[in-house]
RNA sequence: GGGCGCAUAGCUCAGUUGGUUAGAGCGCGCGGUUCACAUCCGCGAGGUCACAGGUUCGAGUCCUGUUGCGCCCA
């Protein structure tokens, strides 16, 4: 790395290198240009060397299309917490990475082919996946570069991908890890099986939704039963082809008689047993359930109990098979149709009545799944889940917010078994090999990716053709990114990881599957601490979404905002946990404060520059000013150091809108509303009085910079290498840490700042030109010496001609024609000859003294309470008499001054 | 059916452990050519903090119930 931040700074931040002056506007496309690749040359993305690293691993985005505003989202926080841990001098290390997204993967690839009038089957499998590499290679790098374009400060030396050989391996070693302990099995069993992805899917790949259909009463005669018929209820009459049984509650007294003998199977003839099951409720439909063990999961639970055979109606596309004689070749809807049509005319059919149910859909497709019954690898979860339980009971595991513990319990303590082969080209291969020589029916589970022949016989294997559902190599990913399953230098420093942020939408798919993993693979937690963030919706509320035309493209946002506002608002404006609206006014208000510290750092640039010199830089940045110091400079160095413990505190909490916010607070209204103001008038001063005023605004611009850089790297970057500082750059700058408060100052400050309130609020109510200069008297009491030593400021901010401005300690003094306010102790009068309106200021003063009365009273109440005298803290109680106090004596004056005007 | 969340100004939302007169942005009204910023500045209007109880000296904040909306699980 040849030449730092500093020597290069001017070319790229839209200065004036001779005078020191901004662009007029704050021009982000001209500012980040640049600046990302230069700290990532130099380096300050990498961990330094040292203890106690902070880690994120970040959730691998899909590799199938754009970034979308969800990732701005994670990008935003993350990189928030990263920063600021990285300020705080910690070795950080946030590792980014892609998703191979099994589905998705193949979907898109195939929806490619398609358009050249391909199928994956027209290519053959090895070119078919050769195709989706291709695809993936593509788009790994713009998801790279729209991630940098956020401003995302990860390693990416370390970036990882799903299908990579190092987490392709860690994938295999588990497998068989798992598999050798007895946690990974083979079965028939019913699974969610999509028609249109023809694979199955796990549980959590299933969304329910209630739809409006129909239950069907169906009756099937009893053998030998004299024409008696048991009546059954079903809302999918289409699997009763493939019925091997009929199931009553055992308490049921109505079927008691029935129980062991046979019933007819109408339209087939087949003659099935009725069973008593106590998984039949009594109270649903007639009381009497249709058997269906291929294509039900009750059914094959009730089956397996009984001995019912299975009987497989649908083909895996969807269609009827041959097992459903005439109804063969029909989807399974137009199959329900004819069927329900055909039972009618036989009079099998007894009434259909409207009904309401949850029907599954495939997430990725949304095509209605068909839960079947079918041989599928899977992972026994209750003894993973029992440590994840633990972890999160025992706090080795916080949730933020904390409410996401109950819902994570929840789960994992009505966990089901995971299952994890998918038919699909696209993604890790299941790493199982059957041996094809005649007898031999060896199945080898093996770490390599190959094997040649079977270890027992030497005969020829076959791999099984399945792949593995994606997120079972997501959830190896805190592990196998760091290296496992070699013991890497990085995966003893960063394992575990430090925080886990994510969207609480994959709560269950990613968060405790990785705790599953990691707890059972590096018997340790993953990470301590998962942060949720929540859904980035429109401004309407809405799912943003391509059909309905609502997403917010974080590309052309970066454009046309910079990146710094989309962060700054995406950051900001919500709360952890919580979806969160994004709207376009949002952004642009975000961009607007960016421009405020922009201009505020142009106007106190030009009092710095002209005193370079006598600005004192230390090893952490401008010194802190201690010479010369006016009431506002005492006053603005007090709220920063509150600003600076309460931005720290917040952030420690994880509560970084928050903090964000009350920085924004300070800039924009104190520093630059007040202080910037108020400073003014020293800046025509002496040079002592412009030495001292530049010395607090390098001080405090280059802390807020510093305050703010987590939320906003670009802009903060580019006004602190023109503000005098300390260091290469910002992004390995110090967090500030805050200084003593000053009380004295905040109060005097504060009572000068609720004077020139009131009298602007006066000058207003009584129509006083703005731009006229009037005279004051300032009766001040014990804050007469402050309240003089700022009358300058004072004169300013409430534009008060200096020569007719007299502060003193007296007690108020009547005046002709002239209005009062009165600020705390304070009270001012402002003779405006001509112009006061008698009647009118009366009218205030009869206004203000019911308010102080108001005041008084409720004080006054309070205070009669003893319950609160004896109980609240003294320091409350003090405050309340002090308000009284000051209530009464206002009364007083306001009484007096409107017995003057007569 | 079980669980969770939300309900605060016209709109979108903050309000961290209970403690002065509940805040911000946008919008609204009035005013502004002050040499950083109109991507701005000043002044102002606007809230029974969903409803009903309770705990407490004190509740937007804690507890119970009700209503409405949303989400998750089954």
């Amino acid at each position: 790395m040849t030449g730092t931040i500093d020597e290069t700074a001017t070319s790229t931040t839209a200065t004036t290198a001779a005078t020191g002056d901004l662009a007029k506007a704050f021009d982000p496309a001209a500012i980040e240009r640049g600046l990302y690749d230069r700290w990532d040359a130099a380096g300050y993305f990498q961990p330094s060397e040292g203890d106690d690293p902070f880690v994120i691993i970040m959730p691998p985005p899909n590799l199938t299309g754009e970034l979308h505003v969800g990732h701005a989202m994670f990008t935003s926080i993350e990189d928030t917490m990263v920063r600021w841990h990285r300020m705080r001098g910690r070795p950080t290390l946030w590792l980014p990475g892609a998703d191979h997204a099994g589905i998705a993967g193949q979907w898109v690839v195939e929806k490619e082919i398609a358009r050249e009038g391909l199928t994956r089957h027209d290519l053959g499998r090895d070119a078919f996946v050769e195709r989706v590499w291709a695809y993936m290679d593509h788009l790994r790098g713009r998801t790279r570069e729209q991630l940098r374009l956020l401003g995302a400060s990860c390693d990416w030396s370390r970036f990882a991908f799903t299908m990579d050989p190092g987490p392709s391996r860690a994938v295999r070693k588990v497998f068989k890890r798992l598999h050798d302990k007895g946690l990974i099995y083979r079965g028939e069993r019913i699974i969610s099986w999509c028609p249109r992805c023809m694979t199955a899917l796990s549980d959590l790949e299933v969304v329910h939704r209630d739809e409006d259909s129909s239950l069907w009463y169906l009756a099937y005669p009893v053998v030998d039963g004299d024409g008696e018929a048991v009546v059954v209820a079903t809302t999918r009459p289409e699997t009763m082809l493939g019925d091997t049984g009929v199931a009553v509650s055992p308490d049921d007294e109505r079927y008691h008689h029935l129980i062991g003998r046979e019933v007819t199977l109408p339209i087939v003839g087949r003659r099935i047993p009725v069973v008593a099951d106590t998984a039949v409720d009594p109270a649903f439909g007639t009381g009497a359930v249709k058997v269906t063990p291929s294509h039900d999961p009750n059914d094959f639970a009730i089956g397996q109990r009984h001995g019912l055979p299975l009987l497989m109606v649908m083909h895996l596309d969807g269609t009827m098979n041959d097992a459903a004689g005439p109804f063969a070749g029909l989807p399974v809807l137009e199959a329900r149709k004819a069927i329900v049509a055909r039972l009618e005319a036989d009079g099998a059919l007894l009434k259909t009545e409207p009904h309401r149910h949850s029907v599954g859909h495939c997430s990725r497709c949304d095509t209605v799944v068909q839960p079947l019954v079918s041989k599928q690898w899977f992972v026994e979860m209750a003894p993973l889940a029992k440590p994840a339980l633990a972890a999160a009971e025992d706090g080795r595991l916080e949730f933020v917010p904390e409410r996401f513990t109950g819902v994570y319990r929840n789960w994992l303590e009505n966990i089901h078994d995971w299952c994890i082969s998918r038919q699909l080209w696209w993604g890790h291969r299941i790493p199982v090999w059957y041996c094809q020589a005649p007898g031999c029916g060896r199945v080898i589970v093996s770490e390599e990716e190959t094997l040649a022949s079977c270890p027992d016989c030497g005969g020829p294997v076959q791999q099984d053709p399945d792949v593995l559902d994606t997120w079972f190599s997501s959830g190896l990913w805190p592990f196998s990114t760091l290296g496992w399953p070699d013991q890497t230098r990085d995966l003893a420093r960063f394992y575990p990881g430090s925080v886990m942020e994510t969207g609480h939408d994959i709560l269950f798919f990613w968060v405790a599957r990785m705790m599953f993993f990691g707890l059972e693979v590096m018997g340790e937690v993953p990470f301590r601490t998962v942060y949720l963030h929540g859904l980035v919706r429109d401004a309407e509320g809405a799912k943003m979404s391509k059909t309905k035309g609502n997403v917010l493209d974080p590309v052309s946002l970066v454009a046309e905002y910079g990146a710094d506002a989309l962060r700054y608002a995406l950051v900001t404006q919500g709360t952890p946990g919580n979806d969160t609206r994004l709207s376009l006014p949002r952004v642009e208000a975000a961009r607007n404060f960016a421009n405020k510290l922009w201009n505020a750092t142009r106007f106190a640039l030009r009092s710095i520059t002209e005193q370079r010199d006598a600005v004192e830089v230390g090893p952490d940045g401008p010194i802190r000013p201690t010479e010369n110091l006016a009431l506002a400079d005492r006053w603005l160095l007090s709220r920063l150091d509150a600003v600076t413990a309460d931005a720290t505190q917040l952030m420690g909490n994880f509560l970084y809108g928050e903090a964000g916010r009350q920085v924004q607070d300070f800039v924009w209204s104190e520093l630059c509303d007040w202080y910037i103001e108020a400073a003014k008038v020293r800046l025509k001063g002496t040079p002592e009085e412009r030495r001292a005023v530049a010395q607090t605004l390098a001080f405090a611009l280059e802390r807020s910079c510093r305050l703010l850089h987590p939320f906003m790297p670009y802009i903060t970057e580019a006004l602190w290498q023109e503000l005098p500082h300390s260091g290469e750059s910002i992004v390995v700058a110090p967090w500030p840490v805050a200084g003593d408060r000053d009380p004295a100052a905040e109060a005097e400050f504060g009572t000068l700042v609720e004077l020139v309130r009131a009298i602007r609020n006066a000058r207003a109510e009584s129509g006083v030109e703005p731009g006229r200069w009037i005279a004051a008297e300032v009766f001040a009491g014990g804050t007469a010496p402050a309240l003089g030593g700022a009358r300058r400021e004072l004169g300013l901010l409430a534009r008060i001609a200096d020569d007719q401005l007299v502060v003193s300690a007296d007690a108020p003094r009547p005046a002709e024609n002239a209005l009062t306010v009165i600020a705390g102790d304070v009270v001012a009068t402002l003779p405006l000859a001509g112009m006061v309106d008698l009647a009118a200021e009366r009218e205030r003063l009869r206004r203000e003294i019911a308010e102080a009365e108001a005041e008084r009273d409720r004080v006054e109440a309070q205070l009669a309470n003893e319950g609160f005298v004896a109980r609240a803290p003294a320091k409350v109680v003090e405050v309340q008499r002090q308000r009284r106090a000051t209530a009464t004596e206002q009364i007083a004056v306001l009484g007096r001054r409107l017995a003057d005007l007569g």
